[in-house]
DNA sequence: TAAAAGTCTTAAACTAGTTCATTTTTTTTC
DNA sequence: GAAAAAAAATGAACTAGTTTAAGACTTTTA
């Protein structure tokens, strides 16, 4: 079958893990949701239960919370071939701490609660494939987790840098600031003085 | 059949997610291999592959890593009912960073690589637990990543103690201390004053 | 294309957390 | 159960990162 891009390219995500035949795949496929965003435009807002959960096939996205000041701590950018959402919303269908926000025009295949428990009953072999994309996810914020608390901003920063390389020069100095913990006044000091090393 | 209370408490864990016929239960039991650490030694050290992920049955561990100071960044404690082990190392089969040590007395069931594998090939339901276990995990850790970048280290310290009062009272401040990511001397300084309020 | 809004830079005064040094208290070991 | 070792407390001097404020630069919008 013919499919587009956007479906090719999820496709391909999830033959990464598991082998589905011709039929499988079209089945997935009439499962996901066709969503695009403006820049600026909210993917969700927080109170919100997460309905989905997102693959983003194009674009740029920021996920944050608002602490009690209001100031913002982004969690994840997430960019093309990436999954995002709030997975504990999503799960539990408590309402969402998170805000989803495009920093670029997006366009994403959700998937909603009910077909990915119909998923999971029609295609069984999709527990594997949440099995290692979880296992893969778990890893990196496993590791991430220590971050924060064992390596200074300047270290962070250059972290970063180095392990998205795509993503710190579509995204703001200020959301860097936001992901990384720090003042964006701080993080200007930062940048001008790796600049200089 | 008759099961040790440490069997019956692996099987209640994962009869969490799944429901296994008897001789299913009797088949992951085989899987399964006994460990014993006394207080003070190792399970595992860095630079070792880690052979086998553990579930806990009685005990306390640490998990921690050192950084090129030497200082200790302790990334979790283990007690019984929980799952502990290097999941990367596991998974790639490439040396770990991670030293884990019994800060107790403790008793494990770990389960090797190989039958990690077998497992799913024998009863393709675990694909199922261990999506829901990870995904649960990845729930905590995602919330968690954010904490040592917005919280205070006494914000930090009050989240633990209220996340886990059974585990405050059985390690030191100073291990404490080495996991919220402050100076044992900052540690005592906070405890003194939130007794004090 | 001009005005408005948002982003980035710089600098001075401040605060959360560190470092180092010393003493007291608790735990371990023989 | 005494001696040794480790953990906890306290305090003074220090540093990474914040706050506030103001000006320069860039992007968005009408």
């Amino acid at each position: 079958m013919n499919y587009k891009a956007s479906q090719t390219l999820i496709l391909n995500n999830v033959s990464r893990f598991i082998d589905l035949t011709e039929l499988e795949k079209q089945k997935y496929i009439s499962l996901l949701t066709e969503v695009k965003v403006e820049k600026k435009d909210f993917l969700m807002q927080a109170g919100e239960i997460a309905k989905y959960e997102y693959f983003i096939t194009k674009g740029c996205l920021k996920v944050y919370t608002l602490d009690e000041d209001g100031a913002p701590h982004i969690s994840m950018f997430a960019i093309e071939d990436y999954w995002t959402g709030d997975l504990s919303s999503f799960m539990t269908k408590e309402p969402s701490r998170y805000y989803i926000k495009a920093t670029e025009h997006s366009e994403l295949l959700g998937i909603s609660r009910e077909n990915y428990d119909l998923l999971f009953r029609e295609i069984p072999k999709f527990e594997r494939f949440y099995r290692i994309l979880y296992q893969k996810s778990l890893i990196s914020y496993i590791r991430r987790s220590n971050y924060g608390i064992s390596l200074t901003a300047e270290e962070r920063y250059l972290e970063f840098k180095k392990k998205y390389p795509q993503i710190v020069n579509r995204i703001t100095q200020k959301d860097l600031a936001a992901y990384i913990g720090i003042t964006p006044e701080f993080m200007s000091k930062i940048i001008t003085k790796v600049n200089r090393m």
